[in-house]
Formats: C-alpha cells, structure tokens, sequence
DNA sequence: CAGACTTTGTGCCACTTTTCACAAAGAATA
DNA sequence: TATTCTTTGTGAAAAGTGGCACAAAGTCTG
C-alpha cells in the first residue's frame, strides 16, 4: 500500500477535508465523488483516484458517507496530533500569523515568536510574547518546536533557516523571497506573495498582446 | 513561436530574474546554467529549457551574461508595466499587504483597499484609506483596477469574487480558505496558509510513522 | 426479487513536465 | 591556428499526473 503519494493529492485532501466537514455542520451525510468535485473544482475522477490512495472510503451506488469520511480524512491527514510553531520576523506578516486564530484550530499552536529588532522584542501579540532571536536556539528544543514560519526580509531568511534547522527544526514555511539551501532531511515549503502576484500579472501581460 | 508555455515556467523565471539580479548587483556578469540552478535549487537542464521557451539568451562554452539576461527576462516578464490591485479585507493580512513595500518595487500598485468592518473603515495603512465595499464597484473601474487580493473570511470569500470580478478585475488572489467560482476568463490563484502549514505537517505525521 | 439505475474503484491511455544526453558553438590555451 | 575544454540548446526518453471508461458492486423501484 506504499505506493508514493503525490503532494497535490495531499494537498487536495485537505480541501475535501474542508467541504466535508462542511457538510456533516449542515447535517448532510451522503456525497458522490461527483459532486465533491463540483465543490472543489475538481473532476469526479480525481476525487475518486485521489481517495484511493489511502483505501476504499466509498460505496457503489450511494457515494461516501460524509461522517466516515471525515474521520478517514482526519487519520490518514494526522489531524488528531498537533504541532508547535515558532514565527520569526514579527513585522506585518509575522503579527498577522500570530493573529491568526486558523492554525490552532487545525492543530498547529504557534508557541514562540522572534525578532532581531529590539523595538519588536517583548510586543505581545494573543498570548505570545516576541523574544530575541539570541533565545531561539535554547528555545525551539525545550519548547519541542518542529516547524518554523520565516518571515523575515529576503537578506536575513538564510541565516534564520540555519538557526533553525541546527535548532532542530524540521520543516520551514518560508515568506521570503529567496531560495533556502538547506539538507535533505529538512522540508522547506516557500510561499511568495510578491511571486504570486508576478505571476498573475504576467497572465495580463500575456492577455494584453493578444490583443493586439 | 507561440508554443504553450507551463506556469511553472514562468514562476522560475522570476525566481531566475531574482536571483541574476542579485548577481548584477554584486557586479558578477556571467553565469552558467549550472551556476543558476545550483543557486536556485533547480537542474542545470530545467534553466537551459525554461529559457529555451523564449529564445536563445546563452552563449556556448562561456554560459550567460547577466545584464543581458536580466533585461530579456524582464521584457519577457513584463516588468515594465504596472498594475492597479485592490485589497478587499482589512485584517492582520490586509493590512499586512497593505505595508508590503516589496509589491511596489516589482510593478504592483496597491491603490485601493476595502472593508465591511465600519470600525476599520477609514484607517489609514501607508497611504491607503480603507473604503466601505460599497464603493468597491465604482472605485475598480475608476482607479483601472485590474487585480484583486481576497483577505476576507472563508464564508465571504465567493461573495466578494463576485462583486470584483462584476467590477471587472481580471485576476483574484484568493487568501481565503474557500473554493472560489468563477468565469473561464477571470484567473484566480489561491494561497491557503493554513493549508500549507497543514501540508508541512502531514510530512512530520509521515516521518512520525516511518520512526515506528 | 428481478431489472433498471447509480456510483465506486481502477486499469489504461493521453498529456504534461522533467531529465538525459549529445552535437554544435564558442572560449581558452599554447 | 589547431586542439582541448566548457557550456549551450534541444531532440528523445522517462517520469509524473490527470482523465476516460467500464466492470463490479451496491441501491432503488415496482
């Protein structure tokens, strides 16, 4: 059953996860992979291929049951354990994560903040105070942090990903533009605004030379 | 000419752009694919080809010159012209885009930004007054607006596609966790943080289980 | 309970994207 | 200038991903 499994399957599991849940809240407890797809966006096919990576969670005739499948979705996802995360950069986008009361929801406590700039260190934001970025070494391994969130300027983001990474974390969600070198072990994931901007910008470009 | 070229193309090539122009900056004139992909975690063969796509910018045995290749990548890109964007949302991430110098620099305009919120209504970010959304529909086609930054919740998301896309945005950048519907000609790109996190932690569930 | 209908699970095919590998082009050297 | 070395540009092979289509399994109806 070890077959690889594609991160955008991984991805789109958690979309499912979302409609259904949304669903079992408005007291529905049959769908068809059919119109799943049609919620998400996606086909019916790739609905059905993506769930049947992990098992059979369907039945012929009658689609999925949404209760079951959410409890499927929640196992096979690791929705029932949960992550410690620490923010460094507590500038606009840094603050804003710490706001922000989605990730707790969903299993992921952000339990420390850091920040080189003095006027930033000791601000309170929810019930995390931002310390110096001197702490975090000590701090990631006695507050069992395995995920940090970069959201520094694009200079400081290699320096912050070797701090961590020798601190012992194991994945980086990292906001700055700027491409991380670090060892294979490590999972980076970079997320860039400005990137994702760009890119919908060039598809104007692309559309005003049509055009003409 | 005019072979179909995949969005994964065009994202590394602002990541190319990125990177030569740090080069430049450092006064380095030369780089070789191989150089380039080292530097930006990608195959010296994914750099040749990428840019293949659009012409030939290399020279045999020497590698690229990086004024040349910067000024192609940019007219290939279109970073000559600008872009209006409007933030609907004036919340942590809002207001945190609303700061972001970083947009204005790569040819991203933020000239408006909206709220439902009467206590946020009025408040100022750089030089940005939030607006009611009920002056959304005349102030996007008054200010040429032509992208839109979704930075609402999750339940107000499709709402607010609707209104920008009947004001006659073109491109959404969609922050909520939310399947947007829309028109074949509108592009729409979502950026789900939590879900990214989500992601990130499903690896560490994976790696959890390996360790057994 | 028989037949019609619905929907899953999945093998197979088509398409997309990446990697390989090498001839051709030019640089460097002596 | 001839020879060697480096690096590009690009067809061709490989890998990855999504969609089709249909047998099998189950539901529903009369």
């Amino acid at each position: 059953m070890n077959k690889k499994v594609p991160e955008g399957v991984i991805s789109r599991l958690f979309i499912y996860l979302r409609e259904i849940s949304e669903l079992t809240k408005m007291n529905i407890h049959t769908i068809s992979s059919a119109e799943l797809g049609e919620r998400t966006n996606l086909s019916d096919a790739q609905v059905r291929k993506d769930l049947g990576y992990f098992g059979q969670f369907g039945v012929s005739g009658a689609g999925y049951n949404t209760d079951e499948l959410k409890a499927a979705l929640e196992k096979i996802l690791g929705k029932d354990s949960t992550w410690n995360v620490a923010v460094v950069g507590a500038g606009h986008l840094g603050s804003a994560l710490l706001a922000y009361p989605g990730l707790k929801e969903r299993g992921l406590n952000i339990v420390a903040a850091f920040d080189v700039d003095a006027r930033k260190i000791g601000k309170q934001v929810k019930d995390i105070v931002v310390q110096s970025i001197d702490e975090l070494s000590r701090a990631i391994p006695a507050k069992k942090i395995s995920i940090g969130i970069i959201a520094v300027p694009a200079k400081e983001a290699q320096g912050v990903a070797d701090k961590l990474i020798k601190a012992g974390v194991e994945c980086i969600l990292n906001f700055a533009p700027a491409t991380l070198i670090v060892p294979d072990n490590v999972k980076v994931k970079d997320v860039d605004l400005s990137r994702e901007l760009e890119t919908l910008s060039y598809f104007l470009v692309k559309r005003e030379e049509m055009k003409k």
